[in-house]
RNA sequence: GCGAGCGUGGCGGAAUGGUAGACGCACUGGACUUAAAAUCCAGAGUCCGAUAAGGACGUGGGGGUUCAAGUCCCCCCGCUCGUACCA
């Protein structure tokens, strides 16, 4: 009998569903596990990046329901967004009919990848009795402050009269109209996680479950840092400018003063500076994007304020409106020391302003580092740290200043202005104000009849929609029309699925025995937002008091992106991979024969139609061999190449394992040992205990390209294992079996199939991951290689634990050493059960 | 621009500071076959050497620490992710 997938899996898939072979049991005596890949939005049908998320968490799931714990391993759909809104524009099909019949396909599909999840824990963000929970959040939030209203700035497309999200903004213009876009005021809602920037950041050190890498980033994100505000008098005026600084102590070496164009004294000039004014809107004339602003060219303008610098007498410094200046960073203003910062430097050279050095250096200008005051009388001779110190004593004393944290990380602006999201529960009336909607009138939902054809919010074009009464006054009233950020729904989804109740977005006992989530795996794309996001949010609803946890996330394992090569015809034009021929190592397009040219391995992109769709994969090869070879290859934090001759290779894997176990001809043996192992057997057997040490070391450590390649070297060995005799049969059985256990987490549908075929009733999912028998593993000898200057001549092989002088004696025995060893060593090195060195 | 990560044979990758290249892909040779595919067996970093023994070189580039560096430190190059309204 041939290996087929397409019925074996069919076959498996149904039995779990039939026996709910993967549903988490409401047992909270038994240990847990939590196993959570990040939801994906329902954009149509599954992508390689899903199979490769989905897979390393089955493989986990599956893992430790071997190892005997109470497995959480659930589903859901992200569903609010964009793209909903775009396909509604462009299909004419409403967003809600657009996701659902998204949901239903790939769910079809993800099922069809036999993932071990528990769908009866399925959840939707779109859905009322999802994102209901999220509205009284909100209310709790609002109630005490950590919700509020203020302006921001957002992208406008003045032709379409609406704000674009910043991937709608293309060079400066929008992505439909192509209008140059505008930086314009809004209000807007916010979320205060400033108020808890420091425990964000000092937590940080105790998630020791997640990469270094993200760690940072989030350190690096929430950005503390130390420094001082000065406040400049302005001259001929009785006001004050403050300026923040994380280098007070180059204060000496100030020459300019430079504001941001939102700053309220840029406006101020700018009412009687028309010179100014233009200058603004030529600033607001780029998109909202912080890498936009920070790589376009740097300019300034020179005002006709200056303000007088504090500790030298009579000097005056001039103040510039800066196009590359945060009024959301520290206070929209800052003192220019160009010899001291490299941007004040760029500044100073482009407008001729002077460059005055404060600290002693042989370097070129600008020097960043510490140093030697000068130039800088009371803080002449000081370092940097003693000078910042000192600075900032003066300022205190003087009043003109203080020690001051700021933080990069800024507020979470959640307001939308677009149809597909959770409306935002507030209602505005002209004699009460903001009304918050009260909780017995939640949840506020979507009207169905909504149209797009208009330009600006589709909410607010409602005809009907926001018209209510006040709450308070029961006059006419408004809504507010804008909806949450998707963020929203994404950062508590992972708590909710613990207990999916109608009547409370969380239980306390849930709560308590499932979180946190012991294993989170995602894209690196979500290292700082989604992740902080949610590690705000579970500290915002613990303050009031909606739930008690802190850390969401345990453990944290990032995967990298999967990859494919680009063709392109020689017109420029991207094909898709299942359209070209490889003949002869060059290729060609399927349908016209003309030649293609291969380009770079990029990460799959529809526009560069480099993607291979998993459902063809699937169908050809089945879903065994599409999650071997994505746990195959490449670690799972590293890019991977999706290549037709890897899954080939998988896919021979598979039927080898196939044919081999088919092969085997007795049934039900597979706990039976010999009772004298020959040697063969107990050196198979040496091997299978040390790679099923390996192989749960390996998939402990997140290494599962490492945890195959041992179990194809076990496969590899047992397949080729001499049968000779009844005792090496059951010896080959044994580890057959293992083997089929270590394996199962990967290919399940095989493993199941094949733990049939040797005979067992029980399912394989049932199974005790396998144990270590130490004493098959004991080493009694060693091999060493011996060196010379650090060149390996020669390997020995010495009972463990050999003493030096023994290791040396045979060491200098072997011939290829004494060839090298010309003259008497110097030095020799030897660390016992490792290296032998002959320093000469 | 800023922050973070990555860079090892023809390719994906392996390697507690201690034998670089496990396992696989592609490749080459052989077996089977009328033939091909599939399958099985064997070989293989590059160069020198005889196809051997053995040697030299070799982990993006340059420098350093060390008896010993893919691994630690400094500088540079290239690529990727994020950069706050994509999810």
């Amino acid at each position: 009998m041939k290996y087929n997938p397409s019925v074996i899996e069919k076959k498996w898939q149904k039995k779990w569903s039939e026996l709910n072979s993967f549903k988490a049991t409401i047992d909270y005596t038994k240990p847990k596990y939590y196993v959570l890949e990040m939801f994906p939005y329902p954009s149509g049908a599954i992508h390689m990046g899903h199979v490769r998320n989905y897979t390393l968490g089955d493989l986990v799931a599956r893992y430790k329901k071997a190892q005997g714990f109470n497995v959480l391993h659930p589903m859901g759909w992200d569903s609010f967004g964009l793209p909903a809104e775009n396909a509604a524009i462009e299909n004419k099909t409403h967003p809600s009919k657009w996701t659902n019949s998204n949901i239903q396909n790939m769910k079809i599909q993800l099922k069809q990848m036999g993932l071990s999840y528990d769908w009866e824990r399925e959840l939707s963000t779109c859905d009322p009795d999802y994102y209901k929970f999220e509205q009284k959040m909100f209310l709790d939030f609002y109630k005490i402050g950590i919700a509020y209203k203020k302006e921001t700035l957002v992208n406008w497309d003045p032709v379409e009269n609406t704000v674009l999200a910043n991937e709608q903004v293309i060079d400066g213009r929008g992505w439909r109209s192509g209008a140059e876009v505008e930086k314009k005021k809004m209000k807007g809602w916010f979320l205060k996680i400033s108020y808890f920037a420091d425990e964000l950041l000092e937590e940080i050190e105790n998630l020791n479950g997640w990469p270094e890498k993200v760690k940072t980033m989030q350190r690096n994100w929430i950005g503390k840092s130390y420094g001082a505000t000065i406040k400049f008098s302005l001259d001929n005026s009785s006001e004050k400018l403050t300026v923040f600084t994380t280098r007070p102590d180059t204060i000496f070496g100030a020459t300019f003063i430079a504001i941001s164009p939102q700053h309220p004294l840029a406006k101020k000039i700018s009412n009687k500076d028309f010179k100014a004014a233009d200058f603004i809107k030529f600033c607001e004339k780029n998109s909202t994007k912080e890498a936009d602003i920070e790589k376009a060219e740097k300019y300034g303008y020179e005002t006709n304020l200056s303000v007088y610098h504090p500790f030298k007498n009579g000097v005056k410094l001039k103040i510039f409106i800066a196009n590359f200046i945060l009024m959301d960073y520290g206070t929209g203003a800052i003192f220019g020391c160009p010899a001291h910062d490299q941007r004040d430097y760029d500044f100073a050279v482009k407008y001729s302003l002077d460059i005055i050095p404060v600290i002693n250096t042989k370097e070129n200008l600008p020097f960043i580092g510490d140093g030697i005051h000068s130039n800088s009388q009371f803080l002449n001779g000081l370092n940097t740290d003693d000078a910042i110190k000192l600075c900032i004593k003066k300022l205190n004393e003087l009043e003109i200043g203080e020690e001051k944290i700021t933080y990069r990380i800024r507020d979470w602006g959640v307001s939308r202005q677009r149809y597909w999201g959770c409306p935002i529960p507030i209602i505005f009336c002209n004699n009460c104000g903001e009304v918050p909607v009260p909780e017995e009138h939640l949840p506020i939902t979507l009207p169905e009849d909504i149209d797009f054809n208009i330009s600006g919010n589709p909410l607010d074009n409602h005809p009907t929609w926001k018209h209510t009464n006040c709450p308070k006054c029961n006059k006419k009233a408004i809504r507010e029309t804008d909806t949450f950020d998707t963020f929203f729904e994404s950062s508590w989804y992972f708590a909710r699925f613990t207990d999916l109740n109608p009547s409370s977005a969380f239980t306390e006992e849930a709560i308590k025995y499932w979180m946190p989530v012991d294993q989170y795996i995602g894209g690196v794309e979500h290292a700082v937002m989604h992740l902080l996001y949610s590690r705000f949010f579970m500290r915002a609803l613990k303050h009031v008091n909606s739930i008690n946890l802190d850390e969401p996330f345990t453990s944290l394992q990032t995967q990298g992106m999967v990859c494919h090569q680009t063709f392109k015809t020689k017109k420029e034009q991207w094909i898709f991979p299942s359209d070209i021929i490889k003949k002869d190592n060059e290729y060609f397009h399927f349908e016209s024969k003309e030649p293609v040219i291969a380009g770079r391995i990029e990460k799959m992109s529809k526009s560069k139609k480099n993607v291979v769709d998993p459902q063809q994969i699937i169908e050809n090869y089945g879903a065994d061999t599409a999650r071997f070879f994505m746990l195959s290859d490449s670690p799972p934090n590293r890019d991977m190449e999706w290549s037709d001759s890897g899954v080939e290779g998988s896919w021979r894997f598979l039927n080898k394992l196939w044919k081999f176990v088919k092969s085997l001809p007795i049934r039900n043996t597979r706990d039976e040992l010999p009772t004298n192992v020959s040697k063969q057997n107990k050196e198979l057997l040496i091997f299978m205990n040390t790679t099923i040490q390996d192989v749960t070391k390996a998939i402990d450590e997140f290494h599962f390209n490492i945890a195959v390649a041992q179990i194809r070297s076990l496969f590899n060995f047992v397949s080729s294992h001499k049968i000779e005799n009844n005792d090496d049969l059951k010896v080959v059985f044994f580890v057959t079996s293992k083997l089929l256990i270590l394996i199962n987490p990967m290919v399940p549908h095989l493993a199941e199939e094949l733990w049939n075929s040797l005979g067992n009733k029980n399912s394989i999912s049932n199974e005790c991951w396998p144990k270590v028998d130490l004493s098959y593993i004991k080493k009694n000898n060693v091999k060493i290689p011996i060196q010379v200057n650090g060149k390996v001549r020669a390997v020995i092989e010495v009972p463990l634990g050999l003493e030096k002088s023994d290791i040396e004696e045979i060491a200098l025995k072997e011939k290829n050493v004494l060839k090298f060893l010309n003259k008497s060593p110097k030095k020799v090195i030897i660390i016992p059960n490792r290296v032998v060195n002959f320093v000469i």
